[in-house]
DNA sequence: ATGAAAGCGCTAACAG
DNA sequence: CTGTTAGCGCTTTCAT
């Protein structure tokens, strides 16, 4: 017995069950059937001795390592908790361990001299978030063949890589065409978010096409950014305000913004809705109890993060995978709009 | 999926800069000095090969993983983004790889069959979030000398795990005297996070020690339960209103139950601050742009995220560590407390 | 300063 | 069904 002071590995277990450590791997991993008995005895001793498996070792040797890597461009915003709510659960009902890289800065910087990539070797798969990632990096995980799927964001042509997309535009488009059939509204501000986010370009161009479908002349001037924060689309709006541009409602881009909007408004004394319509896109955990209740979009941001571990499963084991998800939208009529409260959530009193 | 040829292993970078393997693990590591004009030559290899090293590999012959994992109970609420940004810098920085694995359910199951363990032999060390594994476990891991830090949460007796707490009962009290003193409120409710959660102890501790030090008498009908989150607090305000309970404030417990207290009395015509005054704890994102904007107390928890890693990383270290690292908190006054509003913010016009 | 060689702990043929 | 054995790719003595 080598009960010098090291933790046990599998000969210690099979030493201490009587039998070749090549059974206690097949109990391990229950590649072959292995005789009950035996079995038992070798779950016996596993318990014993506390044994668990080294991963490294076991990487090292099947050469899989059982992990997916996610790589984020910022862990922030209440946005990413229900995408990595999603991620998670999905890769670990499907086996997989979740290895997350938050890249502080967009990865430009090339840090050559990066001590370890989450790529490659070290993960059988990567989930990449939009703008988290250069190109050029990405070309070359396609070209070598390593499974990538991409968030919010188009492929790059010439690179077939799965993607996971919400279908903004539509979703966009029937929110501005409620402001306008229902409310009557004819000057509705969009506020733009971050530079280069399709998120917001699709949503940008919903709201065109509800404008154009009404015959609403676009107005410039009520096109502002927001940038999917509370600050920015805050500071716009005072703008607006301080410069008096006239606007019947607010299209904030997000919820965040949405939230931000709120606030510029009710520092001003502008009534929502009775002065200002305002809505957002995300449904996130916080609009339902914004004053008012914000009217927003759907964006099933967890069955995202589910979507791409299932496609990018497939990927890993060489099945078919969608080249395209778009996941559905859905407006949320609540209060911010104008419309009147909705019935109360069932078990509420009041 | 993979493809024809293998990829690059650190034999043939070596025969490629015509050295020994043994040389390249230097250059890679540092850990011996190398001719410099062999490790440009070797460097240059590695470049060329597009050569990336196993961490597998890696790992099992150094017997140290590199990462550190964290364990949390759910992934959620906007409260774990900052969490995670600070706990990730901090890992970064230090070298470290993060591994993420959030338990479902609170990990009362023992799933003794799961496949792989973000614990001794996979990890470096681990980050225990309140509430995510069982006392039973925590023991173990300590006995087996295995690093561990406690995430806002007390560890047990008898174990000396460094843990990271909040100053919640100073922060409290100042909070509530704040009520009392500037606003003359005497009847202040206080609504109670999920069971056994310390942070919410704690507050309330401070709550009752504002009330004393105040000669207020508790009145149990004003302790309810917000359970840290939107939906429950707001169906206890509703209980409140409906059931007559007089009460001129509310210290919600954390800022996502204030906001649901927030919209709760919004929804019943109950003015904050004039009819009411409510205050959160944590000041999350959201808190400053809620209408009225929320009056709360700063829990620095991207600090708190980066000082787990940096006691966590002295202990795995094998350097004497802080048991108790008792993360300052601090008033932030906004309006909803009555106040009136504070200097807007520089860069603001309106 | 560099090379040779012995493992790290496990999986996966291949026999039996 | 079970044992033997050859690596997986790298770090790390130990020589030189």
């Amino acid at each position: 017995m080598s009960t010098t002071h090291r933790s046990p590995t599998i000969a210690d277990v099979a030493q201490r069950a009587g039998v070749s450590i090549a059974t206690v791997s097949r109990v391990l991993n229950g590649t072959t059937p292995v005789v009950p008995e035996t079995a038992d005895r070798i779950r016996g001793a596993i318990e014993e001795l506390h044994y668990v498996p080294r991963t490294a070792a076991r990487v090292l040797a099947s050469r899989r390592t059982d992990t997916i890597g996610l790589l984020l461009p910022e862990i922030g915003e209440a946005f990413f908790a229900a995408l990595l709510r999603g991620i998670e659960a999905e890769a670990r009902a499907a086996g997989f361990d979740l290895l997350i890289h938050a890249t502080t800065h967009v990865l430009h910087a090339s840090v050559p001299a990066a001590r370890r990539t989450l790529a490659e070797h070290n993960t059988d798969g990567l989930v990449v978030f939009t703008q988290s990632i250069r190109e050029e990096e990405l070309i070359r995980l396609h070209q070598i063949n390593f499974p990538v799927v991409l968030l919010f964001e188009t492929p790059p042509r010439s690179v077939d890589i799965p993607a996971i997309l919400l279908e903004n535009r539509t979703g966009a488009q029937r929110l501005v065409e409620h402001l306008i059939d229902v409310h009557g509204c004819r000057r509705i501000g969009f506020l733009q978010g971050p530079k280069g986010n399709e998120d917001s370009e699709g949503r940008q161009a919903g709201y065109k096409r509800a404008l154009k479908a009404r015959g609403i002349a676009a107005d410039p001037e009520l096109i502002g950014y927001g940038g999917f924060n509370e600050e920015e689309a805050s500071a716009t709006i005072q703008e607006w305000l301080a410069r008096s541009i006239p606007f019947d409602a607010v299209f904030a881009g997000d919820d965040d913004a949405a939230t931000g909007v709120l606030a510029a408004l009710h520092r001003a004394g502008v009534r929502v809705p009775q002065d200002v319509r305002v809505v957002g896109f995300d449904d996130s955990a916080v609009s339902r109890f914004l004053s008012p209740p914000l009217t927003t979009v759907r964006a099933p941001i967890e069955a995202v993060g589910r979507e791409a571990i299932r496609q990018l499963v497939r990927v890993i084991r060489g099945e078919p995978a969608e080249p395209l998800s778009l996941m559905p939208t859905e407006l949320v009529i609540r209060e911010s709009c104008g419309c009147q409260p909705q019935p109360a959530a069932p078990g509420s009193k009041a």
